[in-house]
RNA sequence: GCCGCCUUAGCUCAGUGGUAGAGCACUUCCAUGGUAAGGAAGGGGUCUCGAGUUCAAGUCUCGAAGGCGGCUCCA
């Protein structure tokens, strides 16, 4: 296989897979695009009124692997612009023939390109494998024999638009895996099936965090008492770190009159999302809040603000809501209820930089804490009109940017042109998950326009009145979203600052002498503030134990007459806190569980410190 | 929103037109226990909802709601 084979192997794959589904399904079904992607390979088909189900699956993989056995040389060939449309007209390939107009105007096939009109004589390449011609691009093996048999897969059928335009027809794409050898494809396989044990909406159950309702509503969450815990846990850290550079807590209500949105433009631009509320009472038109900028402007617009108040910067953890479109929504990463550890700092132009550097070592602090890693994307303007706001304010904020990311050090940035929202420069943070997936989480932007629609100003040293600029910030960005990457990310082994329950006590049975050492671990526990709880349940020793390990408790201890007796209690700690070398005979006093627990839990407090 | 699949006990799921099931969980009883499931009995269902076909519908058809996968990766 030479350089690039993978991707040749891929594409050649979904050529194999159109033709072995013609086999099946007749020479009828139309063909769209067929590319290698990341792992795999795709090709979108419509088979008119034939609808391919998961069952029909091993049958076109079958095929397949009669066509590899085939060994069926790939030829290339040419044809004029002339003689493609023939073929696709011959063939009844409509997709096909939409490509080769697109490459006749655009001189290229790609969704929405603008290019150069072709002249007559300009030619297409095809690719014939046994009885299957396509228009292809190339980037084929040479032979179908070059495809390793045993290391490809086919795994879903999902709709696709026709190159993603939903006014085109739907077609059925047909996804599948490919690698080199049958090992990688068994790891892939692996992998995938570790991320379906850790998915947050199983955990979630399993662990009891949250709760739906179909009475409350797709996309509106619950939290049970354990969940709260870890929401509450989280929020509070990203308080505590936004307080510790000089953010102050502010409240502000739910549920607003449209008209604030009308001034804000984000009742143009994202009318079709807000939830509407109507009075009884009035006429005035409610929405719940999509967004908390607004209100957050209004408090600042509250007073006369001098040059020396500024920065002003507040800070809240509060819920907006915003209708998504319902196909969209999923698990806790989904959501039409979110709770943003929203921030908006409003500032001086000349502030800039020191403040993106104190909320830029705020995130970098809280992902430390999370153990995950970080990367950076400095989104700048480019040279377009779409953008708000004076140049030059542009050019000076997107410096102060980049120098504060520099500043902070040991972080991996990469800058980005055009990326910006149309109202301001912006900081994107990628962090890297326990199986090496990212997520964009965190997110500082700044916002020229805001300042501007609401007439916000503060009085300058010289007694004229300024503007300010508004940076939006949040660590987390929304608590639903990150817990689903967070709880994904630890696999519901939670830290012992954040575990929902961090100590469980199981009383082996009852008995005078074992039930005073109870009282006694009760009291000390609630003295050092541990989360706990008591199984003193009727059940055996072995399936409370196991009971404690599903829900991943970190300490777990069993009391009947041998710690009554010695006042020594033996610790269960969960294998991920104590490492390969398990002492499990550790025995602690009461007072020595106690106290290393609530060390544990006081951890967070000091690497939280700035 | 659109395409496909799915929805049966609190949970995970059997049940292919003819009397609603299993395991776990729950309740009670027995066992008084020693670090990942002790034993027995019991309670629990408008088969998501609505309409239709049929002598008969959990099962077939249509619609709604909810869930899952997908809808940018250059022929």
């Amino acid at each position: 296989m030479n350089k690039g084979g993978m991707s040749a192997v891929r594409h050649s794959l979904a050529h194999v897979l159109a033709a072995a589904t013609r086999r099946l399904y007749g020479n009828d079904v139309k063909l769209g695009v067929g590319p290698a992607i990341e792992n795999g390979f795709y090709y979108d088909m419509d088979l008119g009124d034939k609808h391919l189900v998961d069952d029909d699956l091993p049958k076109i993989e079958k095929e397949m692997r009669k066509i590899l056995a085939e060994k069926q040389d790939f030829v290339a060939s040419e044809m004029t612009i002339a003689e493609a449309e023939q073929w696709a007209k011959d063939n009844n390939q409509p997709y096909k023939l939409e490509l080769i107009e697109d490459f006749k105007h655009n001189g290229t096939t790609k969704a929405g390109a603008k290019g150069k009109e072709q002249s007559d004589d300009a030619v297409m390449s095809f690719y014939t494998n046994g009885e299957f011609v396509d228009l292809c691009q190339g980037g084929h093996v040479a032979n179908t024999a070059d495809i390793p048999a045993d290391a490809f897969k086919l795994t879903k059928i999902a709709g696709a638009y026709f190159r993603g335009d939903e006014t085109k027809p739907m077609m059925q794409r047909v996804y599948g895996i490919a690698f080199a050898t049958k090992d990688e494809l068994n790891d892939y396989l692996a992998r995938q099936e570790e991320a379906k044990a850790r998915d947050h909406r199983k955990l979630g159950r399993e662990l009891d965090l949250y709760a739906t309702s179909d009475l409350v509503g797709a996309g509106l969450p619950m939290f049970t008492p354990r969940g709260t815990v870890l929401r509450e846990e989280i929020a509070e850290l990203s308080n505590s770190l936004r307080e510790q550079i000089g953010f102050q807590k502010v409240w502000v209500p739910h549920m607003t009159k449209k008209e604030l949105y009308e001034k804000s433009g984000h009742w143009a631009k994202f009318g079709g999302e807000l939830f509407l509320v109507k009075s009884q009472e009035t006429s005035d038109q409610f929405v719940l809040k999509p967004m908390n900028c607004p209100h957050h402007s209004r408090i600042f617009a509250s007073q006369v603000r001098s040059y020396r108040d500024m920065p002003q910067r507040y800070l809240e953890t509060t819920t907006v809501y915003r209708d998504e479109k319902s196909g969209e929504l999923g698990g806790l990463s989904r959501v039409r209820s979110i709770t943003q550890d929203d921030s908006h700092d409003f500032c001086r132009p000349d502030q800039i930089e020191s403040e993106i550097s104190n909320l830029l070592s705020a995130v970098k602090t809280i992902y430390g804490i999370f153990d995950m890693k970080l990367r950076v994307r400095l989104s700048y303007r480019d040279d377009s009109d779409s953008y708000l706001g004076d140049q030059a304010l542009w050019d000076s904020a997107q410096q102060q940017l980049k120098k504060a990311v520099v500043e902070l050090g040991d972080i991996e940035y990469y800058e980005q042109e055009g990326e910006a929202a149309f109202y301001g420069p912006k900081i994107d943070f990628m962090a890297t998950d326990a199986l090496g997936r990212e997520h964009q989480l965190a997110t500082a932007q700044l916002d020229f326009v805001q300042p501007e629609r609401f007439e916000l100003e503060y009085i300058d040293q010289d007694g004229t009145a300024k503007r300010p600029v508004m940076i939006h910030c949040a660590l987390l960005g929304s608590i639903e979203r990150f817990l689903s990457v967070y709880i994904e990310h630890t696999a519901g082994k939670f830290p012992v600052w954040v575990a929902p329950e961090q100590l469980r006590i199981i009383k082996v049975k009852d008995d005078a002498v074992i039930d005073k050492l109870m009282s006694e671990l009760e009291e000390e526990a609630k003295s050092h503030h541990i989360r706990y709880t008591v199984d003193d349940s009727n059940n055996s020793i072995g399936k409370k134990v196991r009971a404690a390990e599903l829900y991943k408790v970190p300490y777990t201890i069993v009391v009947g007459d041998k710690e009554a007796e010695s006042g020594q209690i033996g610790v269960r700690i969960r294998k991920d806190l104590v490492g390969d070398n398990t002492d499990e005979s550790k025995q602690f006093t009461v007072d020595e569980l106690m106290t290393a627990i609530q060390a544990e839990h006081d951890q967070r407090t000091k690497l939280s410190t700035l």
